[in-house]
Order: structure tokens, then sequence, then C-alpha cells
DNA sequence: AACAATTCTGATAACGATTACATTTTGAGT
DNA sequence: ACTCAAAATGTAATCGTTATCAGAATTGTT
């Protein structure tokens, strides 16, 4: 691979003009820096973003930490992210995690490494690691999620009050018996989501069952496997709130496995709003959370963190329920 | 941020003998060390990958390029490539183009300049680029799909016969009047599929009426709009592929909205095997792609190619159809 | 033609690590 | 105690850039 020098020789000027004209900060007259463009197409040079960006002390580079690649609804709050970072000449980069612990470790380490500029987590978790580690200094902001202490801004949207309003919709129905399919409990996101039903329960005065709430991992198939235990445990419900739309479809199998006619027999809302939940059958009721906005106001934040200004510590931004056709009136 | 000369300093050491027990290769006597890992503690240092990786001139790194990542296939296979890259320490970051021949672009020359040692591309069309650029040279595989020029290494199924296996089954159902929903016809991916579907109609001497494929673009969106148009125009098809399981279930809810019964009215089988195909109503017949292994293998090769050692340019994995409940005998 | 003000350009010191080579220290064997 | 090889450490060059500073070339003004 060429060098900065070889361009240098090769257009017979010193590598110093050649930093100049590449980093195009003027000062360079522009018959050399004629001649020294072609050489570097010439020799079909490269700047090595590494050596420069040892020297400048700063990367234009983002990394944004997924904890499983395979949820639509982190591909969707990334590509807001990608393209406000875009906007701003910045590279967002991509960890997937697998909702394991040991790669988050390792990535974060790697990260600080790596001299990145800011970071972007999807998880609370992975951004807990980082404080203990005190690699804190590093810009980086939470999305969707946030962390109790409130040690790190976040732009989210407010779960406890959305999940009340999609089981205030179930209530409204008249549905009384109805089970909630939520997600570990580790997490704040569905800690929330849970306290939201609870909520909703409590306002109209219904009895809380805990036997009624079941924990999954948001997979379709714990969808599927709570979902039945759920059903099968208590055949009364008749209405069942997942704290994810993936869950909520892979419930949604369950119930038809048991004979359960969605929605006349078995109504569920789900949570997200995933492209997918207007393709099922029957199309899905569910909270829409502007995703892309997310992503596109955490880098926003984030830019502010990295520049040094003054930043919004917590953003919530609006959901709203959609209504399709799993949900009706409890017969 | 510490430096390795601020860990030296600390420990009353050279900077050599810091380096020496960062790369744990021996010769520093234990009490040094001891004292040196100390100081590491004491002083929270992390190396600077960017000049550590300056100065070794390879990074352990790698870039996969995907195309859309809201697309769960992709995922899968990057987490084949993932796990096989962790064991080879090495580190795989994500680049996503949103199938946007500008990002893609953009994304290529900054992976040149950030001196990776290897790129991992699920698009050919990307892979085109790299090479018009001229910037060969950088290892490089691609998953998936394959370069009709055969320049780069690949690994991925036989899309025409599993394509012809897929048509065959409706054949064999004895479905005569099948659709097919491609995706664009710019991919060789689709294209491969195309040729399937048409060699499997040809070895039943079926005539071809080209009024029955139709060009999605792989989104459910499209698969729904497509499906439609389809069956509104030839309301004699009873059966479609679809040239994967996302458009396969768009076109899914296009059949329901028409009054048309799966599999009854209307048999479905669609390409990849998504998690998602064992959820829906029915659950979809596809054909299944070993998306881990191919991720794995691809990785393997591209291992092989940076160590310069010598590798099969084209790997092709076993597929296999695999039949559900969206597929039965034409009435 | 002389001079100052301006614009270009080049030498060189960083950035933070690794490593070849030189030097010192250690320790075993006599 | 002395020698000598082996082990431990230090010095300094290097990776490919950018940025500071100083010097050279150009321009304009009188």
């Amino acid at each position: 691979m060429a060098t900065i020098k070889d361009v240098a020789r090769h257009a017979g000027v010193s590598s110093a003009t050649v930093s100049r004209v590449l980093m195009n900060q003027g000062n360079v007259s522009a018959k050399t820096a004629a001649a020294v463009q072609k050489s570097i197409a010439q020799l079909g040079y490269h700047p090595n973003a590494l050596a420069r960006q040892l020297r400048r002390q700063h990367t234009q580079t983002i990394y944004v930490i997924i904890p499983s690649i395979d949820n639509t609804f982190f591909s969707e709050v990334y590509r807001g992210i990608e393209s406000e970072a875009l906007v701003h000449h910045y590279q967002a980069f991509l960890v997937n995690t697998n909702n394991d612990k040991n790669q988050e470790n390792l990535f974060l380490s790697a990260l600080v490494q790596k001299q990145t500029d800011g970071i972007i987590s999807l998880s609370a978790a992975a951004a807990t690691g980082v404080i203990e580690r005190q690699v804190a200094g590093l810009p980086m902001v939470i999305a969707c999620q946030y962390l109790e202490d409130g040690s790190l801004p976040n732009v989210a949207i407010d779960n406890i009050a959305a999940a009340k309003e999609a089981v205030t919709h179930l209530l409204d129905l008249g549905h009384r018996n109805i089970g909630c399919l939520s997600g570990p409990a580790t997490n704040v996101l569905y800690r929330d989501r849970l306290t939201g039903y609870l909520r909703a329960l409590a306002e109209h005065d219904i009895p809380v069952n805990m036997g009624y709430v079941s924990y999954g991992n948001s997979t379709l198939q714990s969808g599927y496997d709570r979902g039945l235990e759920l059903l099968l445990g208590h055949p009364e419900i008749t209405a069942v709130f997942a704290a994810g739309d993936v869950m909520a479809i892979g419930s949604m199998k369950a119930a038809r496995r048991l004979g359960r006619r969605i929605p006349q027999d078995y109504a569920v809302v789900g949570f997200d709003d995933l492209d997918i939940t207007r393709f099922c059958d029957p199309p899905l009721t569910t909270i829409h959370q502007p995703m892309f906005e997310i992503g596109k106001y955490s880098m926003q934040t984030l830019l502010d963190l990295i520049e040094g200004k003054p930043t919004q510590n917590q953003r919530l931004l609006e959901y709203r329920l959609i209504v399709r056709e799993s949900t009706v009136e409890h017969a």
C-alpha cells in the first residue's frame, strides 16, 4: 500500500504538503494541489486511518452496542442512529453481544482501546459494565433503556405509561383475566412494562394474580412456550399483554394450537410495532415506538456529549397505541 | 488516558518492558511483571489499539458488510461469522449498507483506510465495488452470493438446485399454475432462484408464462404488493414460489385479503427458513439454508486467506426442503 | 528596486505503541 | 572469586499521519 511519503516523492513535494491537500485546509497553490491529486490517483493512495486517528486523537467513529442482532426492533433504531451519524460525517459500527455478558465485556474493553469517539448502547446491562470498569469519560448514551442511577443520558419512551395504556385498552374491552408475557426481570425495560400492567389493573380495582405473569426471553419460541403454559395453567385468561411483539407472535401460535380463536377467544396486544405485526394473522394491536427517532436523537445526544455541549439527561419520545385486529370486545 | 509511558514511569521500568508484559512473550522476571501489572491496574491503563495496530501492521479485526440489517437471515449468518471469529481472537464488526450503493462506496473506502485484516461481504454488489476500485489485495470473501467472474472465494448453497427442488415440490403436489415472487434481477441470488424455477417447469414440460413472475425487493410490503398483483392479474394461479421467506409472508397476507385459504386455495413455499416461518399461520414450507454454517465457513475461508493458505474458491453447503403446512396437494 | 505582507512549502516533532539490537544483570559451574 | 551463557532490561527506530514552526517564494506598494 502506498503511503503519504510515496505520494510526496512521486509528486516531488514534501509529505506535509500532501497532508495539506488531503485535509484540504487551503494554503497550497492550485498547481501543486493538482499535481498531488494526480499522484494520489495514480498510486491509488488511501490515507491510513490508524495513523491519522492516532495523530488527530479522534476517530470520527462511534460504536453501537446491540444486545441481539436478530431483533428487528434494534435494527430500526440502528438505522436512525446511522442516518444521523452520516450527516455529521461520523461512521457507525455495530457490535452484537448476543445478550452475553462475556461478549459484552470483551467488546467494551476492545472499544475503549479502539479510541472510539463515543458509544450508544441499546442495553443498560452493557452500560453498567462500562461504569463498573471505570471507563467512564468515554461519551456514551443509552437508547431504549436507562440506568436506574441516572448516570448516563438516555432516550426512550415512557414504558410504564405505554404498557399501562396497552393493558387499559384490554380492560376497556371488558377483559378481566389478563395475562402478561414479560421479559427477563433483570431488564429495566420489562420491569417497567410489568409495572404498567400492574398499575392498569390497580386502577380498575382488579386483584393481581401473579400466576398470570410469565417471564420469557424475547424470542418467538419463548413466547410460544410461556404462552402455552399460561393458557394451560389458567384457562380463564381471555387476553394477554406481551411486553414485546416477538413474544406476542410466539404466543399467538400457542393460542391457535389450543384451538383458541384470536381475537374472539383470546385477545393479544404486543409492544414495539415491528413491521411484521402488520402481516400477522390477525394483524397485531401493539404499542408503536418511534424506533428511528429514538436512534436519531440518541445520536444527536451523543454528538452533544462529544462536543462538550450540555445535554438533556433523559429524553422521552412519544409512543402510541395502534389498534389492529388482534383485540376485540370481550364476549 | 494513561499511556504506556505512564505505566513505565509508575512501575520504574522502561516502556519496552511494559510492552513485553502486555504481549506476555516471556523474558521478563516474575517480580517486575507483577509490579507492572500492579501499575497497569492502578492507573486503569488500556493499550491504545490504534498505536498498536499501526505498529504491528495488522488489526485482528474483520468487517462484515450487510446489505440490510433488518433481515434476520443476515443476522444469523453474522452470528456464525462472529462465533468463528471469536475462537480465533478476531473481532468482527458490522456495517450496514441499507442496499444503498452510495453507502457501500463510502464504507468500502473507509474500510480500506481502517486497515482491517479482512472483509466478508454478504452482498456481491458491494464486492464488485471493491474490485473496481482496485482495492483488491485486501482479503475478502463473499457469503451467500458470489461474483460471476469467480474472482473472490465464496460460500453459499446451490440456489438453482434449491429453487428447483422447491418448485418441483409444488409440481409434485399437482400444481400447474405456479407464480414466482422474485427479488431484484440485478442480484445473482434471485437470478439463480428464478433459473431454478424455470428449470423445474421445463423438466415437467410446463410452458413458461413470464407474467407469472414478479420482482419485489425482499420486504414484507413488496411481498404483499407483488403477491396481490399476481393473484389479481392471474387468478388461475394456485401456488407461488417466493424467493425469500420475507416476501412469502407478505404474499400470504395478500392471499388472505383476497379470501384465498392457505394452503387449500393457494400453496406457498418460501426460501431461507427464517425462525418466523415456524410461527406463521400456517407454518411455511421453505428451503432451509444453513445460515450459521455459511457464516462460520466464510470466516474460516477468510482466515485462510489472511494467513496466505490455499483456499477453496467456491464452497457449496447443504440445503434442504422443509415441508410444513403452507403447501398441500392441489385440489 | 526595495520592502513588507502574504502565501506556500519543508523539516521535524509528536501521537502511543512494538521490536531489533545493545547492554546490563543474574546465576550456574568451576 | 571468575567466567560465560542466558535472562532481563533499556535505547531508539519505526509504523503513517498531522501540526507547529520557520524559511522560501510570491505578490503588491511605493
